[in-house]
DNA sequence: CTTAATTCCTACTGGAATACTAGGAATTAT
DNA sequence: ATAATTCCTAGTATTCCAGTAGGAATTAAG
């Protein structure tokens, strides 16, 4: 039941964005040298972060990424769905059907956990973060 | 985010033990066979499960093991924690000193999920869960 | 007192997932 | 042209987890 540290790394590459660069192209060397990870660790992250329409870049030299939507519009699920794919506490929750459907009795429970954690995760945002815990400049590493 | 096999296995038997051997006592293979567990396995479990004072056992022939409290004081918390270790959604959590603390911002919310986690799990017992699902005799495999 | 049934405990193995690295193609500002 | 950057795929190494194995200890029953 732990998050992958792709979902956390993310997390903590994307407050720091959030809190030096909101309005600003940043290239991933800088980013990474400022949380403290890996360029080419970053690099992947991104990708998908990419892919899943949370940040847009600009290639070539001077190039770099920045959020796709409003900080208010990115919520920690989304980021976090991202890196790991999706966030059920079990595989069968999205299967159409599975092998213990008929009988399987513990699938309500499985089925609220995820109900609320999807809530939560849902009703934080980017923007709320920054406000809670960005006020003063320090960046995370 | 997943949880393990053996959380959601822990789960299935001792679902099917409070339905069918609420007051008496069952061996593992019995169990084992009710429940679709390599024997092997659920005796790993239970070896938990017991380490964690959630059932008991009565060793050498004709033994067998029975909860070790009612039903109502088993919550689907206390038997994942067993069988997960902690259910944390990052390792530092619980670390008193984490090579982060001082610049982290995004430790609150992890510790904002674990929490509402935590409360959702332990108000769900096993005692409950008979109730809502186990009213007719199926057991779940 | 022997046997069979059972829990108890530790260790092992194989496989899957994850963390992280590598390398080079494509793009673009200067 | 060159340097800086994103883009994309593939690879490796490690860690974790599922599941197995085997035998010691215990106990009921004949």
């Amino acid at each position: 039941m732990k998050l992958s540290t792709k979902g956390t790394n993310a997390m903590l590459a994307l407050f720091n964005m959030a809190l030096i660069y909101p309005n600003k192209l940043v290239s991933i060397n800088e980013l990474a040298m400022l949380s403290n990870i890996s360029p080419k660790y970053l690099e992947q992250i991104f990708y998908s972060l990419k892919r899943d329409n949370i940040i847009t870049s600009k290639r070539g030299a001077a190039g770099g990424y920045s959020f796709a939507k409003p900080l208010s519009r990115i919520s920690v699920y989304e980021i976090l769905c991202s890196l790991e794919g999706t966030m059920e506490p079990v595989k069968c929750l999205n299967e159409v059907e599975c092998s213990r459907a008929q009988v399987c009795r513990t699938k309500p429970i499985w089925n609220a956990m995820h109900t609320k954690m999807i809530m939560l995760m849902k009703s934080i945002t980017l923007e709320q973060l920054v406000k809670d815990y960005g006020d003063n400049n320090e960046t995370i590493n």
